[in-house]
DNA sequence: ATACGTGCAAAAGCTTTGCGCGTCC
DNA sequence: GGACGCGCAAAGCTTTTGCACGTAT
């Protein structure tokens, strides 16, 4: 969305196992897990190049990159249940005008080996600011 | 959920003023915002104090805190669109059973002023290992 | 007195980046 | 030879933690 693959990338030694074993596992993994993996067969690559061509294989449609909880956290004043919707942009944070969805969760009862706790929702999307901005950018291209 | 608040957690002036400038943000703001902003009132505050409060105000139910993207990025060998289901206790991720929700953006058209790209479904819950550990643990308590 | 909270500074994770060298076209 | 990619190491950024000093009960 919005990245241009005009450049000519080669599928090199280190990019091809990368993508080789990110599909041989099942959970999906944080990247120092595909680096010790991937160092089993090429023990001299770098965690810097592992990170390199995760973005790259991104680019290139070939992986996807999970934007899951972790670091980088947010608060909200507002302790009530409720979703939100995030500018990939800037990083603002609003609510989404969406009701929850409680019922989402009964469907994965009996499919799921997990104990299900809860869900959370987020929409992605350009906040007006960096809406304008890149459409301003895209007439002067 | 777990977090028993049996110890006497005293409401401090820095606890009091971090909960107002939460209070007063409309945006969800990151632990830095909020240090920032709680800095103009008190100088001399730390950035420590500030996320050791933030932990105690989600404990105690005022706060809320959002889990977004950011840091602590995964990968998924399948491009392809799906929802997952991640482990609280242990950071395990799967895929969820559960079909695409193509039509949940459709409802936010006209509700927001962003521009929508797309959204994201988490599910949180305890993976079976982490599920017995903490039956065994509850009986042994 | 004692438990809780704070400021400060250091450490800890995870991720990104600068640099010089290699390698492929 | 020029663009791309690599390994290495350093830096960056957010969050956590250890410690000694307050402070309220």
């Amino acid at each position: 969305m919005g990245v241009e693959i005009d450049k000519k990338t080669r599928m090199t030694r280190q990019r091809r196992v990368i993508l080789e074993e990110i599909r041989k596992i099942n959970n999906h993994p944080a990247a120092d897990e595909i680096y010790e993996r991937v160092r089993k067969r090429l023990p001299r690559i770098s965690l810097g190049t592992v990170y390199r061509n995760l973005d790259v294989l991104c680019e290139l449609g070939e992986i996807q990159r999970l934007e899951l909880s972790g670091a980088m956290k947010r608060y909200d004043g507002v302790a009530k249940k409720h979703y939100h919707i995030r500018c990939v942009c800037c990083g603002r944070v609003d609510d989404a005008p969406i009701a929850p969805l409680n019922e989402l969760e009964d469907d994965l009862y009996g499919t799921t080996v997990y104990e299900i706790i809860g869900h959370n929702l987020e929409f992605t999307g350009l906040c007006p600011q960096c809406a304008i901005a890149r459409h301003q950018r895209q007439a002067a291209s």
